[in-house]
DNA sequence: GGCCTCATGTAATCGGTTACATGATTAG
DNA sequence: CTAATCATGTAACCGATTACATGAGGCC
């Protein structure tokens, strides 16, 4: 069995984390499937990508979960459109999926950003503690990794964690780079 | 000296990298699937897991695609084994991979730390040279990181390459390290 | 008697990727 | 006239994960 999770985060049932993105996408305005893709093409592409028929695929689905509703929009000259808008769950599981620091070093580059995307167009607040709350897991993993990296019994073992104590050193004083520039602004 | 090859190393056709562990297992010996997932458990676990059934199914593909063969042995009181062994195409590409930096920071973790482990258990010369150019990656992509950054048009553009440039560097130090142990030893 | 180890797999499932299908309109 | 844009999807494929199947032998 799992070691009951290490991660004070608990990962409310796992999602497909491109959902979040639709979810922050829809969290400002309703939008039909065509116009959403171009959005992430256009705003997201470096820290996420996903195709076309994936974004489909995943409108259905999230609609079957309850998270999105769609209303059809007939308009002359042109295809029908779906647009979706966010349902009380999706929007309840948006909200609280930006707030929540991610649970592992490598989810930094993807998920970690995709937040910060989001979140940037709000207030500041909600950030700083973003980036407070991550810091505060990294802290932690570091602490679990140094652990571990002593009880270590190869030299390949002490290998990998100083390299991913490295990676999270880093992270860390990205973070803090990142809290200094929200501060000044 | 820098080549502007984008990829100085081409991916001989996308392979799932979880067949190199086991080429690399079978490198030294041969083995049958239940010991080479024994093996791949206790020494590998902490860099990559692969299932039990996961490690037949490669193995019956690397097969069909010549990679590796193997030999029936018959044992009394114990079940049918069978034992592979690395054609000598498995052995060429292997050794190709082996010495060969990753294209990506993100695959450090991974695949860079498992061609360490195989690696450190032959010669220091090829570590070395693996470890250089290694380096060598990690400082052209910074290159082109820091390009990209200076003609970023936003704000969270330049911040994602910030992020990533933190981590290059932290693996660029972290090789260092090595590279320095490496010596001293 | 019941459970673990040895040893190999197959089957069902799930989800991502790629290709294909449709059909009108507008820009060059 | 041709290509791209708008707008939605379905179908085929591929691979990873999980569960299940088998059956002898040894250990408590």
């Amino acid at each position: 069995m799992n070691s009951q999770n290490l991660n004070s985060y608990p990962a409310e049932r796992d999602r497909n984390p491109a959902e979040y993105l639709i979810l922050g996408a829809l969290a400002t305005r309703p939008l039909h499937g065509y116009d959403l893709y171009q959005y992430l093409e256009q705003d997201l592409s470096l820290i996420w990508t996903l195709g076309r028929s994936q974004t489909y695929a995943l409108l259905s689905r999230m609609e079957r979960a309850g998270l999105v509703t769609h209303k059809r929009q007939t308009q002359e000259k042109r295809p029908d459109r779906k647009t979706f808008s966010l349902a009380p769950a999706g929007r309840k599981i948006f909200n609280q999926w930006v707030k929540t620091p991610v649970a592992h070093i490598r989810d930094l580059r993807l998920e970690f950003l995709a937040k910060i995307h989001f979140l940037g167009k709000g207030d500041s607040k909600s950030l700083e503690k973003l980036i407070e709350g991550q810091q505060g897991v990294c802290r932690e993993k570091m602490g679990r990794m140094a652990e571990r990296k002593g009880a270590a019994s190869s030299g390949m073992e002490r290998l990998t964690y100083e390299y991913r104590l490295s990676q999270a050193e880093a992270v860390l004083k990205w973070l803090e780079g990142l809290q200094k520039k929200i501060k000044e602004k």
